[in-house]
RNA sequence: GCUGGUGUGGCGGAACUGGCAGACGCCCGGGACUUAAAAUCCCGUUCUGGCAACAGAGUACCGGUUCGAUUCCGGUCACCAGCACCA
């Protein structure tokens, strides 16, 4: 037999595969579906390194599978192709983005083809396509025509030098990224999302899916609902200020209040306030700082007094300070907090800097030392009326009467924040408002969708922080389409988040002008089965991308309420030196070089075979040799299948567990696992040196899904007949994976002794039995006490004596 | 800091639901083949001691529960991901 060319395989079956369209889903719509998906990529201009293929190859394993096994599969890929990236990259080489973008999807498409993946060629798409985004536009305005989409002023990060708007990834240590200036908040007007609508029915429905529960986790503790209180206190200048809590049993302890240094209400008290230029001061430098640096727990405390302005504790009329500081953030809660230095460390640490009053109103700790937190034991004391109770009882019996007098209610909050949806930038999709004098903002008729992103040689950032669209007048000078005024367009694009939170509903039926996708189309393929895809993207795309799904749930455009059954997550493949891979540190591997080396079934197997898929795994160019050798030994099988065909019972049972071990491994993406039961049933029939037809048909099957090029080219040259994406996924009889006898250990008081070979049948008492005639045991156990006795079927005795 | 996660030989990793730690592969050492090298094949390969039989230790660290713990519980340390305008 000729020796194993693979790039003369690959290429061969690729083309087969291409021309066939073998791995088309099916627009048979009575099949049993499974729909399959992997985070489309983002069409960097580095290309491909060897991390992209991992999730690639676990589902496209699962797809390929699945066809097997009889199911019309949809395994689909596109771009995602707006960002900030392509955007600085054609900035800064003079590219226009949209061939800065074309180009690394050409690049991207000619790397993802040659790993041979079965992906579904004829359903590409690409949020940069007019055809696509016009329906991104379109779900935009059912948004903004439902009131989730408003107008907010927000801070944004502003280069004092590059004069535009950055990224918060752009800003590093406080300044920026590319020119090292100083960075300040700078507000601005946003559109936002509403997402917080949606919050807790975004917690609620987690219960029914599969999702991995670290994923399941972190968006609970991401939209982070807490049950508290809002409280009411007044200034002496007679101003409400609100503030949230989820300690109201701690009200008699609070002895000063904080408001956020952007509060409005210290506008408002500009001229009352004595000090007012060391709070202009203060303000000017917590603008300087983003909301991390401003939490961070273990940092100095800073703040400032209001002088001549104090807030009564409505609990008791009290007169308490009121103090601005940066750990209190305008965006959550009120943007206010009353302080209870005794049970909250962030506020203990400020009294005790501000020597302020520490009152301790729940007994269990020692305030004088440090905060006491505890809520589940402690009784409270110098609170009065609530002298006595537990916390819950005081949190109860505080609430109510504040709510009796008008001056609290009970009040659930999130930590989830509302979506800024603008970005000043130019490669994105407009957003289709105008906004009119008279009118306000106005969306665009569907009809006129898409409104199609102006081609233009200037795409640079403006120096007043508007979009690049906003000097382009004659885009921008529009009229009303309600009352055919002159009017402007909104100028701000949407961020790359958008069309990647629907893009898995257009892939049903991509090229559909009327909709963003048919009825039948999306009833059928809806939802997808399995989702997998980065942890990174745990809290910000699939909570957006649930969002909007649920939104066009309640606007009857799709028929579930969740888009995904199942969520999983691959770990990162690092650079040999187990450093995260990056061009920067230079440990970047490039897939076209193994393939090149190696071929793509090779890599295929070790892109899988390399560790847990969950787990961070580093890439080793050595160990790539294993994957190699292997496929080399199966490809030999053919001589072997020449040489002998005896049949053995060995053989066939261990071919059994290993359909069993690869069915199921498949299924719980522990392919690395299926790989080595292969190798080990490869090195067995090498040692038997025989293999049966049916055994050699099975492996090939089994072994398709991973490496499809070499096992369909074996396949023909065996003559076994239709291709192997035609044949059936084998199935394993359960009898034949036990063999006849086991080898069981034998401990004495937890410690081996001695290890017995048994049939695998055996009873525990005949099992015991023979442990005790083996001379090690025998001579343990002589003249002692046996006190207990555990037998463990198949695999061990314990032997407990005195 | 907050939220979530991870920690097993020289390396990647395996181990059902609490039951033989180290499957499978890489590296490495020895041997065969070869003029030689590569490739291939055979043997060995957790550590310590021993020619060996064997003995002892061992799943980040400290402690607990259990006949029995990589697995469960409490604490400590280290590392990784995310933190809302990167995707």
């Amino acid at each position: 037999m000729s020796g194993y060319d693979f790039k003369k395989i690959e290429k061969k079956w690729q083309d087969k595969w291409e021309q066939t369209g073998v791995f088309h889903a099916k627009q048979d719509f009575s099949l049993p579906k499974f729909y399959s998906l992997i985070e489309f990529p983002y069409p960097s201009g580095q290309g491909l390194h060897v991390g992209h293929p991992r999730p690639y190859t676990a589902i496209d394993i699962v797809a390929r599978k699945k066809r097997l096994q009889g199911y019309n599969v949809l395994y689909p890929i596109g771009w995602d192709a707006f960002g900030l990236p392509t955007e600085n990259y054609a900035i800064k080489n003079h590219i226009h983005p949209e061939i800065v973008t074309r180009d690394n999807i050409a690049t991207f498409k000619k790397q993802i083809k040659s790993l041979g993946f079965s992906f579904d060629w004829s359903r590409e798409i690409n949020t940069t396509d007019p055809q696509y985004y016009k329906w991104t536009q379109w779900i935009f305005l059912k948004l903004f025509e439902k009131g989730l989409a408003y107008k907010k002023e927000m801070a944004v990060n502003w280069c004092t030098s590059c004069k535009c708007v950055l990224a918060n990834e752009e800003v590093v240590n406080g300044v920026c990224e590319r020119c090292a200036s100083d960075v300040v908040r700078k507000v601005k007007s946003q559109w936002m999302l509403k997402i917080t609508e949606y919050a807790q029915r975004l917690i609620d429905d987690l219960d029914g899916l599969n999702y991995i529960d670290r994923v399941k986790l972190q968006q609970k503790n991401w939209i982070g609902r807490s049950t508290g209180a809002e409280v009411d206190f007044t200034a002496t200048t007679g101003d409400k200020i609100t503030v949230y809590t989820t300690r109201p049993d701690t009200l008699f302890g609070a002895t000063y209040m904080v408001i956020s240094p952007e509060h409005s209400l210290v506008d408002k008290w500009k001229g009352i306030i004595k000090n007012m230029e060391e709070v202009k001061r203060y303000r000017e430098e917590s603008a300087r700082k983003s909301d991390f640096e401003r939490t961070e727990l273990n940092k100095d405390k800073t703040g400032v007094m209001l002088e001549g302005i104090k807030a009564v504790n409505p609990v008791n009329d009290e007169e308490i300070p009121i103090f601005i500081s940066d750990y209190v953030l305008i965006s959550y809660g009120t943007g206010s907090i009353m302080a209870v230095p005794g049970h909250d460390e962030r506020d203990w640490e400020f009294a005790s800097k501000f020597d302020l009053p520490i009152i301790e109103v729940v007994k269990g700790g020692d305030v004088t030392k440090e905060a006491y937190t505890d809520c589940d034991t402690g009784t409270m004391v110098n609170s009065g009326f609530l002298n006595g109770l537990s916390v819950e009882q005081a949190k109860i019996k505080i609430t109510e009467f504040l709510d009796e007098r008008g001056k609290g209610r009970q009040k659930v909050n999130y930590k989830l924040r509302d979506w800024v949806f603008s970005r000043q930038r130019y490669w994105g999709e407009p957003i289709p408002i105008i906004n009119c004098e008279r009118c306000g903002y106005v969306a665009l008729k569907p009809s006129d969708l898409p409104l199609v992103l102006p081609k233009v040689d200037n795409y640079e950032p403006t120096d007043t922080g508007e979009s690049p669209l906003a000097k382009i007048t004659q885009w921008v000078n529009t009229t009303c389409p309600k009352c055919g005024d002159p009017a402007k367009r909104e100028t701000d694009t949407m961020p790359q988040w958008a069309g990647s939170s629907w893009y898995f509903l257009r892939y049903c039926d991509p090229f559909n002008d009327e909709a963003l996708a048919s009825e039948q189309a999306l009833d059928y393929w809806m939802p997808v089965d399995w989702y997998n895809g980065g942890m990174e993207h745990t809290t910000l795309h699939l909570l957006y991308s649930r969002f909007w799904h649920k939104f066009l749930y309640d606007e009857g455009v799709v028929t579930t309420a969740e888009p995904y059954m199942k969520r999983t997550s691959q770990g990162m493949i690092l650079g040999e030196n187990g450093e995260k891979m990056s061009k920067s540190r230079g440990n970047v591997v490039n897939p076209d070089e193994i393939i090149d080396e190696f071929g793509a079934d090779t890599m295929r197997l070790y892109e899988v075979f390399i560790g847990d898929f969950e787990k961070a795994a580093p890439w080793n160019s050595s160990s790539i040799k294993g994957c190699k050798r292997f496929l080399e030994k199966v490809w030999g099988l053919m001589d072997i299948a020449e040489k002998s065909s005896e049949y053995s019972k060995e053989l066939e049972s261990l071919v059994h567990m290993t359909i069993k071990k690869t069915t199921h491994d498949i299924d719980s993406l522990k392919g690395n696992t299926a790989i080595s039961a292969m190798m080990t049933l490869v090195n067995k029939i090498y040692e038997m040196g025989a293999v049966n037809t049916q055994e050699l048909k099975t492996l090939l099957i089994l072994l398709n899904p991973f490496a499809p090029h070499i096992t369909e080219e074996i396949w023909e040259k065996m003559s076994f007949g239709k291709a192997v994406t035609d044949q059936k996924w084998p199935s394993y009889i359960e009898e034949l994976c036990v063999s006849d006898s086991v080898e069981i250990a034998v401990q004495v008081n937890g410690k081996i002794k001695a290890r017995i070979v048994v049939p695998s049948d055996v009873g525990g008492d005949e099992a015991i039995a023979a442990a005790k005639q083996d001379e090690k045991v025998s001579t343990e156990i002589a003249g002692k006490n046996i006190i207990k006795e555990f037998y463990v079927k198949g695999r061990l005795i314990n032997i407990v004596v005195k």
